[in-house]
DNA sequence: TCATCTATTGATCATTTGAACATATTACGG
DNA sequence: CCGTAATATGTTCAAATGATCAATAGATGA
């Protein structure tokens, strides 16, 4: 079910030999400014192979771009965010109308989690495309400052498995089952299997969490991958539902409202989830205005990182 | 005396409109990876003018470039200085033959201090060319985080002069004197003087402070800028000096050697200065081995922002 | 007020760069 | 052992970029 969440386009190596070469081409590049054909000659390979492994370097988040003044327009607006809604912390990155939001938030998503992260820190990760994109840029670094991973739900392992985060040297934790499945029974079977518990277990010591936001509409991610249909989704809003997170819907005001799907979710309890200090939740949107605003409300996250355009909306909405 | 240490080439700007426009600049260009010509469409300005905003954010700090994985090679020897001198931390900068190090040594200063301040952090601040250079990188970047400067020694303005850290916002307190004076009375009398004493009493209170370290050769930056003759550094040569730290001469065991220099020097003193948990010295050459050495073993410095080659050395020589 | 000097902006062009294509090399299954 | 596919490397070329020079606006001082 819903294997390929994203084409694994973006494999990345960690051929200690290529980190090495990379970093030294990037070193020469950007700090000693050297020309690519000069360090071709220096390392002796051919320029476009500098050019390429720049280019591997840039999307592997290894090389890192960092903005140190925060956008003033945006600055404020993370500062209005945070005493509006009783943050912790909040990325607002500029508006873009036409680019893309995804990777724009999943960018914002990964540049936060490296600077908040520290050495042998566990990080939890929920279930989303976003989630999925910071992972993309942000992974490929964690090995370096052993950093751990677990998943809050079941589902990830499709898009973590595009991350590279694989193999000997990673350490992933993820529930190897789907986010949902077809009966109650069989998801409370799940969660007491000892590796699931364990998982789960797990997740709740984290320190950090990164969480995706669902909205209920016919455009969920949660429907285009068949773990919910749009008529389910209907019932929901009807109920009051305006967003889920790890599969448990919630009302305006953040309170999670009692649906049969939730027992088939094989996540973490959102109390055991509130639990966690820092909640990212990643997301950005007009149409999930209203899914955020919950949110928030319901401290189900205390971070959030968003564009422009959304905090705005948010702040006049809101409160 | 030694006013113009450095030309004022890079007086930084610190117009918020264009720190905003660069902000928003390197978003698109480095984020989003839109041309130079898009984002002047966006921003409805000419492209050359992109170009400029980009490099000027480059040239000051603002647009951080982080590689995330340390040279493999260089991991290593930063860990073998760290065991063998017992430091807290390291940096070695990959070798390059051929290209100046100060700059280059100051780069990894600056990106080393960025990395490990922390938002109202006080940053002591001694006196050299390397040091100059890192504060070039590295300043433009405090006002943001709210990072205050104080000077260990006196002379120090002159180059801090070119950091654009002056101003309203910028808080840089800075020991208004030479580093040294002609006669021992009056460096006691300066060190005495409120506004000086309340300079040093700050710099003891620093939780990080970034030195640089003097050879006793003639190519002394102490010779070149006229506080120091050649025919005294002769002398301190023969009695044993290997190099120095603040003006301080010490021999190759780090010990104080005793000179009447040291008396008409308006700097914290030797004590307090190791009182700084943090101490980290920048610098790196062959002709600076011996002096670094020397710093090691006295705990001058328990953190060494070095280059390849000059580890290798100290490595070899050293313990 | 004018002249001069400086700082900013704009245009041109050589260099640098990455994308598209072509080729070689290696891995893999029959 | 061969053929096929996948991967890595090299070549070419158009786009993107930054340096240089010219022009303009703005400041400074007589």
């Amino acid at each position: 079910m819903a294997q390929a969440l994203h084409d694994a386009e973006t494999a990345a190596s960690f051929d200690p030999d290529e980190v090495e070469q990379i970093t030294r081409a990037a070193w020469h590049y950007y700090n000693d400014g050297l020309t690519q054909n000069e360090i071709a000659d220096v390392l002796g390979v051919s320029r476009i192979k500098i050019s390429r492994l720049l280019e591997k370097g840039r999307q592997t988040g290894l090389i890192e771009l960092r903005i140190n003044a925060p956008h003033a327009g945006c600055l404020t607006l993370q500062k209005q965010l945070i005493t509006a809604f009783g943050l912790v912390d909040a990325r607002v990155v500029p508006s873009a109308n036409n680019l893309p939001v995804v990777p724009r938030i999943g960018r914002a998503a990964a540049s936060f989690l490296m600077q908040k992260l520290e050495p042998n820190d566990l990080l939890a990760i929920g279930w989303g495309e976003t989630v999925a994109t910071a992972l993309r840029y942000a992974a490929p670094v964690f090995p370096q400052n052993n950093i751990s991973l677990v998943s809050l739900t079941g589902g990830v392992s499709a898009y973590v498995g595009t991350t590279g985060l694989h193999g000997p040297q990673s350490n992933a934790h993820l529930i190897p089952t789907p986010l949902r499945v077809s009966s109650q029974e069989l998801a409370q079977m799940l969660r007491v299997e000892p590796y699931v518990r364990y998982v789960l277990d797990m997740a709740a010591t984290a320190r950090m969490a990164l969480v995706g936001v669902g909205v209920v509409s016919n455009a969920a991610t949660l429907v285009r991958y068949g773990y919910c249909t749009s008529t389910e989704l209907e019932v929901f809003a009807r109920r009051g539902a305006v967003g889920d997170i790890l599969g448990y819907f919630y009302d305006a005001q953040g309170e999670i409202i009692d649906f049969d799907i939730h027992r088939h979710v094989v996540a973490i309890g959102v109390e055991d989830l509130r639990r966690i200090p820092n909640r990212a939740a990643a997301a950005a949107g007009l149409q999930k205005v209203d899914a955020i605003l919950g949110l928030l409300r319901g401290r189900l996250a205390n971070i959030l990182i968003t564009d422009q355009a959304t905090a705005e909306e948010l702040l006049r909405r809101g409160n």
